[in-house]
DNA sequence: TGAAGTTCCCAAAGCGGTTTGAGAAAGAGA
DNA sequence: TCTCTTTCTCAAACCGCTTTGGGAACTTCA
């Protein structure tokens, strides 16, 4: 059934039915009631391809997933993020089109994106420091908005971020107030923006307290359980350890947990761990209580309003940027208390 | 730069340039040549939503994912099946649109996706018992393949699946050579498919060494942490608490660890634990040596697989099935050990 | 009564490709 | 030389919708 069947059915023609089930103003609302059931009775829907065409409009957006090329890891916050993205588009008819593509070859799929123009926009995953993609997007014309931010881009783009250097300024300065001076960090690889940004916040945290960071307690890793257990061991059987930790992710934390225990060290006596939540759904920071000390964010809600933001400027593709720097809040749990006596 | 503007620079017609650049024998390999260079000179790519409409091809695939719906929880494994079947997609010029919707509210997903023809064909996620969407996917003729299986859909359909029971029924044997007789099961929600499979693997080798299940040691969650953490704390503070664990998911794992390592036992020597590995990338079951004995199967492999069976049945609808059984290694680890004496 | 608006609907021209059916040119066979 | 193929190319139709530019019928106003 399509718009020629339905207009023949109902002795109209195809413009408008068009315009009636458009909610054109230019046809009588007699007319448009008839339309529209005969449309529901006949189950008709406008043909997706035809609508593309016609409009030149793709009625999608794409979000370009980067994979880690040496260990294949797909960053597993993308699944909540897309889960919040995703309620936007469903309500504004877009489909959501993903595209897992090898680190370092994004350029080439945001070319052909633009050129085949099967997208109207995209959500650009895991800036890098001084990303070169947005500068391309700019220069292709294609409307996008960064999940994060991209220290060194010179010109202006819209962006959804946390504010990773407070949050984790503020969880330093939290174990700083306890009484903890050797506070190690484990921080995401310092390529990607975010994780440069929490690095400065929980070095600006020791310098306004006069504390010089110890280069052997801060490590980047790739955000891995695995990685997480080794540095964590490392850091634990240093002749001096740390009595705090500083983890950028909760499956970090979830090694980390086990080099503790393995060493038979108790979390929040023996040793203090803030970590930082992105609220995943299948990775609750415990049911009611939280389990970690952590800074909270929800990457959903994230994806909620980046996807919001770019439908806007897909809409209305003004020149102007919008931003939305979300603030984690610091959720006190059980694993985070005062520097333990010298044992 | 589309095709009426190439061919006009070549002095050829649309239907030349058109055919020169898809193949077709009917044209002078000289002039193809020419078309072309022509093409990458001026950088042309086809228009997709053209290309759609004329062919009457959607060129994509859809991915509809089920959420939850009471705690909103995107399965974890997706990201990485999605990654699987995201490469054999980019290969064959597809796309991949992926639809997250409320668990029950999938039929009119399905529905739309057909009338509107925005795809090609769909992948089956999640299937419960019995599965509706089976059925109703038959009934529309939308090419598709269930990632899992439905026992009790009638009609023969296209699978991959992991042989659960064989799986569970080999790790509980595993358990029970060990000397474990009081084996509890924490499987994954069992009106899903794979749970129900798993669960008769467990029964079966009960079964077969004549040993009775005992309910009490039976349970079924959703597969998070917290709930893992929570069913296992209640079994271990058992009158007669389980020597073994049978877990269903690394996610549960990690919280039946917590509760574990927080009542002073030892994995491996006090309680023994199985876990279903699906080889996540974020989620290593360890680097080298795997920290927990497991049965594994790669979710990413079958995720290019079922990408694969998908592309081939769009391309050649034939009313045959294809089916693919994987077979789950059973990776020994740290985790079991034999009953421990009374102590 | 005639002119000027309104209101409502339609024919036709698009969007940018693919595909059909046919024709011109070149080569082969008689 | 003429006819029949084969080879290559093209004009035009088509995919299913939107959108432009009228135009008929009906009001309103002078």
């Amino acid at each position: 059934m399509n718009l020629k069947d339905l207009s023949q059915k109902l002795g109209l023609s195809p413009t408008t039915v068009s315009r009636a089930l458009n909610g054109y103003p230019e046809v009588n609302e007699e007319t448009r009631a008839k339309v529209v059931t005969a449309a529901k009775k006949y189950n008709y829907k406008p043909n997706a391809r035809a609508i593309r065409l016609a409009t030149g409009r793709a009625m999608a957006v794409g979000h370009v997933i980067p994979i880690e090329t040496r260990h294949e890891i797909v960053n597993p916050i993308f699944a909540d993020f897309i889960a919040g993205a995703g309620e936007n588009y469903a309500k504004a008819g877009y489909d959501l089109i993903l595209s897992i593509v090898p680190d370092g070859d994004e350029a080439r799929v945001y070319r052909e994106m633009k050129s085949r123009g099967n997208v109207d926009g995209v959500i650009v995953h895991s800036p890098k420091h001084d990303d070169h993609r947005i500068q391309l997007l700019h220069e292709l014309g294609l409307p996008f908005v960064v999940h994060g931010r991209a220290t060194g881009a010179e010109l202006p783009y819209s962006w959804v971020d946390v504010n990773n250097r407070r949050a984790f300024q503020r969880a330093t300065e939290f174990l700083l107030d306890l009484g903890h001076r050797r506070i190690a960090l484990v921080n995401g690889l310092e390529f990607m923006d975010f994780a440069i940004r929490r690095r400065d916040g929980y070095l600006g945290a020791l310098h306004g307290r006069g504390i010089a960071a110890d280069p052997a307690l801060m490590h980047s890793i790739e955000m891995t359980e695995g990685l997480g257990y080794q540095i964590v061991r490392n850091l634990l059987a240093l002749p001096e350890p740390p009595t705090a930790l500083l983890l950028s992710s909760m499956i970090i934390a979830l090694g980390a947990r086990r080099a503790i225990v393995e060493r038979g060290l108790t979390l929040g006596r023996d040793i203090s761990v803030i970590i930082h939540d992105d609220d995943l759904s299948y990775m609750k920071n415990g049911e009611d209580v939280p389990i970690f000390t952590a800074t909270r964010s929800s990457v959903r809600e994230a994806g909620r309003i980046a996807a919001g933001m770019l439908l806007e400027t897909i809409a209305n593709p003004a020149p102007s940027c919008t931003n939305r720097l979300l603030e984690a809040e610091l959720i006190i749990g059980q694993s985070t208390g005062p520097l333990p006596l010298r044992s």
